[in-house]
DNA sequence: ATAATTTTTTAGACAAGACTAAAAATATTT
DNA sequence: AAATATTTTTAGTCTTGTCTAAAAAATTAT
């Protein structure tokens, strides 16, 4: 079992080396998360030890393939409830993001097995980022740039790495959302 | 803003002033939590610090006016999970307990507000306990002898503090269930 | 290749929240 | 009322996760 800090270590990293493979430094780790290098160097050697990570001095670490399941089910978590906020309390795609931050961390198989189904098993989250399965498996986005984007196909955010309010609320403003022709 | 463990211990001093009036000594708080007297002592301090409740040394603690609305608001989040829970993701009311416990943690007005309203505004939970309103006022539960019950009245668990598995499913053994006839 | 810079790690400290053991206050018996 | 028992508090320790400052390693520049 996985600490709340823990998990949000698994989760940085895990995203960190979806954007840029393997190796991820201890500095990267610490600017996403906003704390300290050395503080990231303590917590990695932890989850070195429960390993779900490879961690060697001055070289960064990797997550195991028992760190990138643990990693991606935080993350299916934390799309399914954006899903249930948007789809069932009428929150807006930039409004989701703190709360299912929160919710992503509640322990229950059940609740999460439930939620998808109530849900109707969706397959993307409403940014359009995809759903990892129980197993940690999901669709990978084919990244393009907007500009190559062909008609009549989805709109969806890569390399909005942060979320943050203002580019989503930007996006709205100029009738960029999910579904939208080009 | 209260941190997990304040939050714990607020709500477990709120139920124990509405079983046992006021003035809840340390050990019954002790015994609640599963945790230690003197850790008791400790955070029984800080929270007097932060004016949700009043301590005298050797004389117990009384909540305040503000922290009495605190822990009736995360009764009620706890009690409007219940509802969704058993409502929407088909879970048994002797399943919600754990799960529950872990939610009505999650901090965003809007969310427990939205919720309540998807619920369509549930006045009880599923073991028949009243929900708090948003100020921390709800309808104190008439409590009576299982044997005093009339004719078509709604059964409510009361004087089961722990709401522990086993019991709750010794009641459904036994045909005891929410709306049954006595 | 050596110097300067940046990154990472180590060492030591701190706050929160819990614990144990012992002291102090309160309650209960006799 | 004194003796005993119970409850509560204090004092000191531990763990988790963080921090700062300094040392060590790696990288970049001259």
């Amino acid at each position: 079992m996985f600490t709340l800090s823990e998990e949000n270590y698994l989760k940085a990293i895990f995203h960190l080396e979806m954007m840029s493979g393997t190796g991820i430094s201890t500095n990267a780790i610490a600017s996403k998360l906003e704390t300290k290098a050395s503080s990231v160097t303590d917590m990695v050697k932890k989850l070195a030890e429960k390993q779900v990570l490879v961690y060697k001095k001055y070289q960064g670490v990797s997550l195991t393939k028992s760190g990138k399941t643990t990693a991606a089910r935080i993350v299916r978590k934390h799309r399914l409830w954006e899903v249930f906020l948007v789809e069932k309390l009428n929150f807006s795609w930039d409004e989701v993001h703190d709360v299912a931050e929160q919710l992503e961390h509640i322990k229950s198989p059940k609740l999460t097995r439930e939620l998808d189904a109530f849900l109707g098993f969706p397959k993307t989250d409403p940014h359009g980022d995809p759903i990892p399965d129980h197993e940690g498996r999901f669709d990978s986005v084919e990244k393009r740039l907007l500009s190559s984007l062909k008609e009549n196909e989805v709109g969806v955010c890569v390399g909005v790495d942060d979320s943050s309010s203002n580019f989503l609320q930007y996006l709205d403003k100029n009738g960029i959302s999910l579904g939208e022709k080009i």
